[in-house]
DNA sequence: TATTGTTATACTCTATAACTATA
DNA sequence: TATAGTTATAGAGTATAACAATA
């Protein structure tokens, strides 16, 4: 197999794997999924945040966003409060109840993560994977934006 | 945000946008989804390939993987042949019109990622990257088998 | 007219489990 | 009894598109 080829499979099973296993200890020791583990830290980290926003970041169909944000709603971690600058659009903000799930779930999630990355690489490989992810992230935003 | 989450977060955007740049390519140019080329190419690489065998490849339940399969077989590109040595399973293999969508699909599949990667990140960058994603594939291959 | 978001439909995937056939 | 796979069900996710409300 050519190793452009391999690379990217190999980035894709890393992927897969990665999430079930962060996946599966969220959901055993906190009952919630990786999935709203993530967009939760999103809306926690931009004030103002809309569903679009989910939309652009996560790269999920409006629809899908809408009705997760919906689910998360459901689950009381998270509410819609009007924007008062543009009635066609809410603002998302988490409950007390999904900042103390999200500082609960946080070190599981950073746990695991090391587990297969920083307590298996040499500093200087993590660094530079971290920059070249970094580096190839932003290239594909900057192509999917324009 | 800590490095070890940023990180995390990074490979799965760039997995997810680099996902969604393949499969678009890959749908217009020559009709199938990255999921379905995916499978192929494993079958493909492994004479007397199983349901089994793409289920631990690719991590997707049993249920998914037939009938994954069943969707390969309906588009003419594989087929389930009997297993001599075990009847209650089946070898898949290619057809001739399977062997020529993976042919034809292959150049523009190679593009796409070297585009994201040979061509953006210096020679050494990208060998490392592919050390490291090998390295932690292994690891946690190993973890799940066990 | 364009943008933001919701909703409906259809399809895929998942988990779970019942089931068949074979080892 | 265990393994390999198929099938059924229900629930969640997705894409697509029609739609409503607002800019």
């Amino acid at each position: 197999m050519a190793r452009t080829a391999r690379l990217f499979v190999d980035l894709v099973r890393v992927e897969t794997r990665l999430w079930n296993a962060v996946d599966a200890r969220l959901q055993a020791e906190h009952g919630l999924r990786l999935g709203q583990y993530d967009l939760l830290t999103v809306i926690a980290g931009r004030p103002g945040c809309r569903v679009l926003d989910l939309v652009h970041e996560v790269a999920i169909t409006v629809g899908a966003a809408s009705k997760a944000v919906d689910r998360l709603e459901a689950a009381g971690w998270c509410r819609r409060v009007a924007n008062p600058a543009d009635g066609r659009s809410s603002f998302l903000e988490l409950t007390p109840a999904g900042e103390r799930i999200l500082s609960g779930a946080r070190p599981v999630y950073e746990e695991e993560i090391e587990r297969w990355t920083s307590r298996l690489l040499p500093p200087g490989a993590l660094e530079e994977l971290a920059t070249s992810l970094r580096t190839i992230r932003a290239a594909l935003e900057a192509e999917q934006r324009s």
